[in-house]
RNA sequence: GCCGGGAUGGCGGAAUUGGUAGACGCAGCGGACUCAAAAUCCGCCGCCGCAAGGUGUGGGGGUUCGAGUCCCCCUCCCGGCACCA
C-alpha cells in the first residue's frame, strides 16, 4: 500500500534558511520547469540552424480518451532520445499528432449518441493536457490531426494521383457480412465466427474495393531492407517472410468443359513432386466449383458452408480442413493422367490462382487431406535411411534438401532443383506453364465501409461511371455531425453529402460514401510534421530538411502493417517527384508492451467479471511465495488470467494520470525508463513506482545539502592533484557509470542508464570527508555530473537543480558529460582466480602487469595451492582485466 | 496453423555479447531514530547446509579450460496474420 501523500498535503515552501532543505514538491518544480520551456519556445523546432539535424518521432497516438501506460512508454523513450541529443548539439524535432479516424469512435458514437468528431475532439484536448503535462519537448507547432480536411484533402489528392499512374485501382474484395445488421463487419467485430452485436453467423461477401497496387514496389519494399542496418533484425525479417518472395512454377492442367478446351492454373514452389500429384483442389468461388455446383446440390449446400466464417487467415489455418468432389477431371500435364478437382475450405481465392495441386505424400496438408477422404497417396520423393509409410506423417517427407525423385520416370534421381528445371522445361515445352517469381504480399484494400474515415474522392455518374473529384474541389468534407447506428455507413443517408454533380457531364450524381483505411493516414503524417502549415502542397522543401526520420519509436506489434505501408508510401511519394529520400525511418526502436496481471471470477452463469490488479490483493507463504489472490472490496478469492497488455476488455490498465498527479511526471517517466529493457515487455508493479520516487527525492535532498552545506568550499581544491583514495575511488565510480550510461545509451538501453544514476548518488552519498574541500569538489563534480545525465529521463527536477546549484542558467543549454580517463585511471587491479572453472578467489595485480607475471601471481596466490592440491597445472588461461582460470 | 520474439531469486530486471550469475530497484527480515506511527538511515537477503561446501539462469542433450550467452531437441508465454490501432 502507498503511502506517499499527494501534492495537496505538502506544506509550504522553506528556501529560505541555510541549512534547511525543501521538501520535493514535483507539482511545483514541474509547472515551473514546464512554463520555463512554453514560454522560451524552447522546443520550437527551425530548419535554418547550422547543426545536424534530429527528426525523432513517436507513433501518433489514436485519441481514445485517455493516455495508457503504452503511450507514457513510447513517448518517454522519445523524449529522453530527444533531449540527449540536444544535449548533444542536434537540431531536434520532436513532433506529436492524432491518428483522428477509426472505428472506437463510431463504437463510442453508438454508445453514448455522440458524434463521433465531438468524442475525438475532446478526447485529442484531454490527451494533449496530459501529454503536456509529462514535459514532452515536443513542438507544438507543428501538431497534426488526421481528421481535420486540412490534413485528409492531402489523403485524398495523393490518392487522385496514383489513380492517373494506375497505382490505385478497383476490384472485387471479401469482407465480413453481418446479414442480420447488413453490414460489413471488422475482423475485430466477429468472435467466433459470429457478428459481436447480433451474433449472427458471419458470411463472406465479395464487394467492389479500392487497392493500392504496393505489390509493384514488392521487390523494392524486400531488397531496401538490406539499406536499413539501423532496423531491429526482428523487424526486417518479419516483413520480408511477410513480403513472401518465392520461386516456383506456375502451370495449368488441362480439360475439356462442355467440349471446350480449357485449363486449370495452379502455383507450385514444388514442381518436384509433380508427378505425385493425385488430386488438385480449388477455392469454394472458383469458377470451376460454381460451374460444378449447378447440377449437385450437394456440393452447391457445401460452398454455401464454405462462404460461412471470417475472412480472417488464422481463422482459414486453424479450422477443419474439408473439401467435396467436383467430379471434373483434368489431364495431369505431363502424365495425361486423370486427376479429380476437389473443393477445398482452405484454399483461398483471393492468394494465387485460388486452386492447388495437392501431392499428399510430400506436403502435410495434403497428407491428412487425402487420409480423411481416402484419396490416393502417391510417394515420389525419397531421403536415404527413411523409408516411407502411409501411417503418419514424417518430417522428410518434405524435405527438399536431401530427397531425390522416385517414383518419376525420367526425373528419377534428380535433386529439388534440378527436378524442378527439368520440370518446368517440359511443361514451357507443352505450352502449360514456366517458371515464376510470386509474391505473398498482396495489394492494399483501402476501401471502408465506414463513416469515420477519409471520403474517397470519387463520384459515379449513370453517364460517365465512377469519376474523380476535381483537385479544385478538394477536399470532400466528411459532415461532423452524423452519429452511427450499427447499421452500416450513415453517409448513404445524408443526402446533403451525397448529392453532387458529375464533374464531366455536369448531371446529378452520387458521391462514393466508402472512406479510407486509416492506415493511409498514418502512412505519411511524418512528412506532414514538417510543413504542417502549408496550405496549398502536400509537402515543401521543409520536408526534404528534416526527413527522413532519424529515429522513429513505436510498438511492436506495427512491426508488418503500418511500417510496410510507410515505406511503400515514401516510394510512391519519390516516384510522383514529392520527396527525394527512399526510406523514411532511418532508425527503428520498436517498444515491448506494456502488460499487467489479469484476474477474473466465472459465476456459474453469465459473463466472466474481470478485476483490476488495483483492487487485488495477493496473499503470499513466509517465503514469499504466491499462494492467492483475493479481491479487496470483499475478501474472497479471484482467479489469476495470467498476464496480458492493458486492456479495457481485460480491466487490467493503469491510469497514468493518477500516477502523475500521485508522484510526479518525473517518477512515472524513470519507473517507465528503469523498469525494463525498452525492447521488452514491461510488466506493471505499482511498488516499483514507490522505488523511483524514492530515489528522486533522495537526489533532490542531496542537491540542496550540496547547495547549503558543501558547494562553497568546493572552488579550493583541483580536482586534478592526487586525490585520497577514498576519494579516487568515488570518482572512480562516478565516471566509470558515467562511462558505461553513455556506452548503454548509445544502445538505446535506458533501464541501465536509470540504474546508473541510482548507482552514482549512492557512490556520492559514500563519498568519505564530508566538510573538507576534497569532498566538496568531488561530489560537486559528481552532482553535476548526474544531473546532466539524468535530465533526459527526469528533466524537471534537473532543471530545478541546475539553476538552485548555479551550474547554469539551462540545463537544456549544458553539453552533455564526459568521462575522464584521468579519473578512471587505477594503479592496481583485482583479477578472479578459477581453479577448473570454478571460483575460488582473487588476485591482486598492477593494472599494467604482463600475462606472466599475472600467472605467476595466481599459481602463487593461497587460494590457487589450496584448490590445486599438489597437481600441476596442465594449463592456465588469462583473459586481460578480468580472470585467470588454472587447469589442473 | 504460419511468421517473429521471450523465459534468469518472492518480484522487475543486470551480466561490458563466451569469462565472478543475480548489478540497480521492489518486497521481506533485523536494527537505529520516535511516546507512537509515517518518513529517513544502517545491516541481511538465490536455493540446500550448523559449517566446509554443494547447487543454480524454463526442460533435455552437446561444444568449450570456461555456457544465461553458441549448437540440436522439447515445453510454456507474448506480438502479428492484411477491416483494432
Amino acid at each position: 500500500q502507498s503511502i506517499i501523500p499527494p501534492f495537496t498535503t505538502i506544506t509550504t515552501s522553506i528556501r529560505e534558511g541555510p541549512f534547511m532543505q525543501e521538501k520535493y514538491n514535483p507539482a511545483e518544480i514541474e509547472q515551473a520547469a514546464q512554463q520555463h520551456w512554453d514560454q522560451s519556445l524552447a522546443f520550437r523546432a527551425t530548419e535554418s540552424a547550422g547543426k545536424p539535424k534530429y527528426y525523432c518521432l513517436s507513433m501518433f497516438p489514436y485519441p481514445s480518451g485517455k493516455l495508457h501506460m503504452g503511450h507514457v512508454r513510447n513517448y518517454t523513450i522519445g523524449d529522453v532520445l530527444s533531449r540527449y541529443h540536444r544535449m548533444r548539439g542536434y537540431n531536434v524535432l520532436q513532433p506529436m499528432g492524432w491518428d483522428a479516424f477509426g472505428l472506437p469512435a463510431e463504437n463510442a458514437a453508438m454508445a453514448n449518441s455522440v458524434p463521433p468528431a465531438k468524442w475525438t475532439f475532446d478526447n485529442i484536448a484531454y490527451m494533449k493536457k496530459q501529454l503536456q503535462s509529462l514535459g514532452f519537448a515536443i513542438d507544438w507547432a507543428r501538431e497534426v490531426t488526421t481528421c481535420k480536411p486540412d490534413y485528409y484533402k492531402w489523403n485524398q489528392w495523393f490518392f487522385l494521383r496514383m489513380l492517373e499512374k494506375g497505382l490505385a485501382y478497383q476490384k472485387t474484395g471479401v469482407v465480413n457480412w453481418d446479414p442480420i445488421d447488413q453490414t460489413v463487419l471488422a475482423n475485430e467485430q466477429v468472435i467466433d465466427g459470429r457478428g459481436w452485436r447480433t451474433g449472427a453467423l458471419v458470411e463472406k461477401r465479395e464487394i467492389p474495393m479500392y487497392y493500392l497496387a504496393i505489390t509493384q514496389y514488392a521487390e523494392e519494399l524486400l531488397g531496401a531492407l538490406d539499406t536499413l542496418p539501423g532496423w531491429p533484425e526482428r523487424v526486417k525479417t518479419m516483413q520480408a517472410n511477410w513480403i513472401g518472395k518465392s520461386y516456383g512454377v506456375r502451370f495449368a492442367f488441362p480439360y475439356e468443359l462442355d467440349g471446350k478446351p480449357e485449363k486449370l492454373w495452379v502455383f507450385t514452389t514444388r514442381a518436384d513432386t509433380i508427378m505425385g500429384v493425385t488430386f488438385c483442389a480449388v477455392a469454394a468461388e472458383h469458377p470451376l466449383a460454381t460451374h460444378a455446383a449447378k447440377h449437385n446440390p450437394k456440393l452447391a449446400a457445401f460452398i454455401e458452408e464454405c462462404k460461412q466464417g471470417s475472412v480472417m487467415e488464422a481463422d482459414m489455418a486453424t479450422m477443419e480442413k474439408k473439401g467435396m468432389p467436383t467430379g471434373i477431371f483434368v489431364a495431369h500435364p505431363l502424365t495425361g493422367e486423370k486427376v479429380e478437382v476437389w473443393v477445398g475450405n482452405y484454399v483461398l481465392m483471393g492468394y494465387g490462382e485460388g486452386a492447388v495441386m495437392a501431392v499428399p505424400a510430400h506436403d502435410e496438408r495434403d497428407f491428412h487431406f487425402a487420409k480423411q477422404y481416402g484419396l490416393p497417396i502417391k510417394q515420389v520423393i525419397s531421403v536415404p535411411g527413411q523409408s516411407f509409410s502411409l501411417d503418419a506423417w514424417q518430417e522428410w517427407y518434405a524435405d527438399k534438401e536431401h530427397g531425390v525423385c522416385v517414383h518419376s520416370g525420367k526425373y528419377d534421381g534428380l535433386t529439388y532443383s534440378d527436378a524442378v528445371n527439368a520440370i518446368a522445361t517440359d511443361l514451357s515445352t507443352k505450352n502449360l506453364g514456366d517458371k515464376q517469381v510470386v509474391w505473398r504480399l498482396r495489394d492494399w484494400g483501402i476501401s471502408r465501409q465506414r463513416y469515420w474515415g477519409c471520403p474517397i474522392p470519387l463520384i459515379h455518374c449513370e453517364q460517365c461511371g465512377t469519376v474523380p473529384v476535381p483537385d479544385d474541389q478538394l477536399p470532400v468534407v466528411l459532415p461532423e455531425d452524423c452519429v452511427p447506428d450499427g447499421s452500416g455507413n450513415p453517409l448513404n443517408k445524408r443526402e446533403d453529402f451525397l448529392a453532387c454533380s458529375c464533374p464531366k457531364c455536369g448531371a446529378k450524381a452520387r458521391r462514393e460514401t466508402d472512406t479510407m483505411d486509416t492506415f493511409v493516414d498514418s502512412s505519411w503524417y511524418y512528412t506532414r510534421y514538417a510543413c504542417a502549415d502549408n496550405g496549398t502542397a502536400m509537402v515543401d522543401a521543409r520536408a526534404e530538411y528534416w526527413l527522413p526520420v532519424d529515429q522513429y519509436i513505436g510498438g511492436i506489434e506495427h512491426a508488418i502493417l503500418h511500417l510496410l505501408y510507410s515505406r511503400f508510401w515514401t516510394k510512391v511519394m519519390r516516384d510522383l517527384g514529392l520527396v527525394k529520400f527512399d526510406e523514411p525511418f532511418k532508425h527503428l526502436l520498436t517498444q515491448g508492451m506494456v502488460l499487467n496481471e489479469i484476474y477474473f471470477r466465472k459465476p456459474e452463469s453469465g459473463r466472466i467479471a474481470y478485476y483490476n490488479p488495483a483492487d487485488v490483493e495477493l496473499k503470499h507463504d513466509d517465503k514469499g511465495n504466491r499462494i492467492g489472490a483475493v479481491l479487496k472490496s470483499d475478501g474472497q478469492p479471484v482467479e489469476s488470467g495470467g498476464i496480458g497488455t492493458m486492456s479495457k476488455s481485460k480491466n487490467n490498465g493503469v491510469d497514468p494520470q493518477a500516477l502523475i498527479e500521485q508522484y510526479g511526471a518525473d517518477t512515472a517517466r524513470f519507473f517507465m525508463m528503469f523498469a525494463s529493457h525498452p525492447e521488452q515487455t514491461l510488466e506493471w508493479s505499482d511498488s516499483g513506482v514507490d522505488g523511483s520516487y524514492r530515489f528522486l527525492k533522495r537526489v533532490w535532498t542531496f542537491g540542496w545539502r550540496l547547495k547549503n552545506e558543501w558547494l562553497s568550499k568546493a572552488k579550493a581544491v583541483t580536482l586534478d592533484t592526487k586525490l585520497e583514495e577514498g576519494l579516487a575511488a568515488a570518482r572512480r565510480e562516478v565516471h566509470g557509470n558515467l562511462k558505461q550510461a553513455n556506452y548503454d545509451l548509445a544502445k538505446l538501453q535506458f533501464n541501465t542508464v536509470a540504474s546508473a544514476t541510482m548507482k552514482i548518488l549512492n557512490a556520492l552519498e559514500r563519498v568519505p570527508g564530508a566538510g573538507s574541500a576534497a569532498h566538496a569538489a568531488v561530489v560537486s563534480e559528481g552532482f553535476n555530473i548526474l544531473l546532466r545525465l539524468l535530465s533526459p529521463i527526469t528533466p524537471h527536477i534537473c532543471h530545478d537543480l541546475w539553476r538552485e546549484l548555479g551550474y547554469g542558467d539551462d540545463i537544456l543549454q549544458a553539453p552533455w558529460p564526459e568521462p575522464l580517463e584521468a579519473a578512471l585511471a587505477q594503479d592496481e587491479i583485482e583479477l578472479v582466480l578459477q581453479v577448473n572453472g570454478k571460483l575460488r578467489g582473487a588476485v591482486k595485480v598492477p593494472a599494467a602487469a604482463s600475462k606472466e607475471q599475472i600467472e605467476h601471481a595466481a599459481l602463487a596466490s593461497e587460494a590457487a595451492q589450496k584448490h590445486m592440491e599438489g597437481k600441476p597445472a596442465k594449463k592456465v588461461v588469462v583473459v586481460p582485466g578480468r580472470l585467470v582460470n588454472i587447469v589442473v
